[in-house]
DNA sequence: GATGAATGAGTGTTCATTCAT
DNA sequence: AATGAATGAACACTCATTCAT
């Protein structure tokens, strides 16, 4: 009755590499544009395999996107210590988008390209974008507070941060030397 | 004769209507998640017809990309007079290139869901994306000669404003107030 | 903008193709015992094809139904002049129901199997049936009120014709000289 | 062992519980709308067990119409007392016919339905069908020779009897008031 | 005895495209 | 210019069955 865990630990690794590859495919051809023949190819197994683990295309597509979603890893990093001068944090902020950005290309691709036709996806996108500006807002305003920095729209200079980082990494421009350029900018826009 | 030319018009006007109604149901399906009977059917038309004007469905794709491209109107906008003062201009530019995109949003979209997959499109994208840049940058290296502003990574700061309009127009932030606060935050940072 | 005629009629002529060749097989196999495959082959197409013509197999399953329905047929039989009398009548009823669904082997065959799963089908069964009965039980009456016949439940007498017709029909059983001797049986049970 | 003994039984237990669930299903639904998932989910068991206890979902099929055939009841209730009278007789016959039938719903539904795709089932209904009918006429014929009946087909009076009930069975038709009547009314019509 | 992972052929249906009319 | 019949390959998904554990 007991199924040995050796056989339980070698379906859940299947589970995962079908997850892990139909990412990479999804991100790369959009959903629509991936058979799944395409998708059990890239896992190396056969089609009714894919079936036995996921009851459709669509399931597998939200398992990659469940699986690989980075709102924590943005909410850890969108959290400085708000006791932490701007001069220091911003850029190490801008850095941390950018990396976790960088480490989850593919899903970051793949909601990108299906937002808008799955509204699903469109929210999670939104949450995400919503709260790491949200995070680097309140940061900001503690900081003027602080008297670190001058008087000004906080939402507007933590947009112009995210947005930049994002919009950076979408056209592929290299980290540096945009990055601490940008920072450097931005600082001296909204200092004291 | 006056009659082929009546025809000629009311077949170019055809295509325009494929190619018009195209480009909305690309934009909000996907390409691979169009067929050509949604093409057919949106257009109000047979699906011969469809292949009477265009040889292929990559071929619609093709025109409609081509008929809407915007990189003309974003040339006009993205080439201020040099004279001028960046405390005037840089409103300007960010919402003219605001307005671009919002007027070519199908397009926009289009683009940007389907670059991943189609190196033509990514390619047109980067263009447009590489030459606004460098447009407002030498604007901006223009008025540092100028003296208005100080000395600094003029390409950072061209990027600032270029990627806050663009990211702002992908996660429908509207303009108001933002555009105006990120360039009163960047004028700042770069002011002389 | 009108098309021609010949085309319309051999689309039509198409349509019938499918359709009855469908019946046969659909027949034979049952439903969900016939691929789609088989129905595009039986009619020399191909599968596309077939869904030019109908949009699931299931409802080249209702146009063959519809198409080889033989209530009406059977009305005009179940419907014999009153003030003939019965002596001469029930076995030219008897040997008309024989002969309906002789002709309609395969549309009764088929509704019969799929009855107990489609209970569109089972309806219109039922009614043929009801109908096929009110219709020789309302007969017979009007013979017992001529005073042919006995007074007697009509009902009883109706069903016992009607059952015995198609139970061997269903058997298999030639109608000679089976049917004679059943009509003679009934009249002698029946007679005043 | 008395434990292999209880292993063995449990065995034989899981095995019937495949059968009946299997005989449920397959007459709703029919052998070829019938998965090898559906039989083992109403049978609260995996498919692998399925096959650990059937070698393919036509041998369970058989298995089902085996166990649950009914030939041996209808034979003991078609072979009535050839002293007693068919005054006495033919009700009881009718209403044994439709108690086999009644209880043996699903065996006959299945029967039916896959007969005209399963020759050897074909067979099996016939043979009953024939055995029926030949034991109801011997006895018919021997109470003519006992004078209680008059010289006629007796054939044909034993189908109308045996067509009726099977015909009424497949209609739905509730046997009362129905076999009481045609009972009667074929007394009449075969009395000396 | 029992599980469920795995297969490969098959399912009904849709696809982009061609072509006679 | 326009239709829609026709094709054949591809689509997402299910099938009956096998087999290692």
């Amino acid at each position: 009755m007991n199924e040995s865990g050796v056989r339980r630990r070698q379906a859940e690794q299947r589970r995962l590499q079908f997850i892990d590859t139909a990412l990479a495919v999804f991100a790369a051809q959009g959903f629509d544009g991936t058979s799944v023949k395409d998708l059990a190819e890239a896992a190396g197994a056969t089609q009714g395999l894919l079936y036995h683990y996921f009851p459709s295309k669509e399931a597998l597509l939200e398992a990659a996107l469940e699986r690989h979603y980075f709102l924590p890893e943005l909410r850890r990093i969108a959290a400085p210590d708000r006791d932490r001068p701007a001069a220091e944090v911003l850029l190490e902020l801008a850095r941390g988008f950018a990396r976790v950005l960088d480490q989850h290309r593919d899903v970051v691709q793949l909601m990108l390209r299906e937002a808008p036709s799955n509204s699903a996806v469109a929210e999670r996108l939104d949450r995400a974008r919503r709260e790491g500006v949200r995070m680097v807002t309140e940061y900001l305003a503690s900081r003027v507070e602080a008297g670190e920095l001058r008087s000004h729209d906080c939402d507007a200079s933590a947009r112009l941060l995210f947005y930049a980082v994002l919009a950076a990494h979408l056209a592929n421009t290299p980290p540096e030397p945009f990055l601490p350029s940008a920072v450097e900018i931005l600082l001296h826009g909204i200092s004291a």
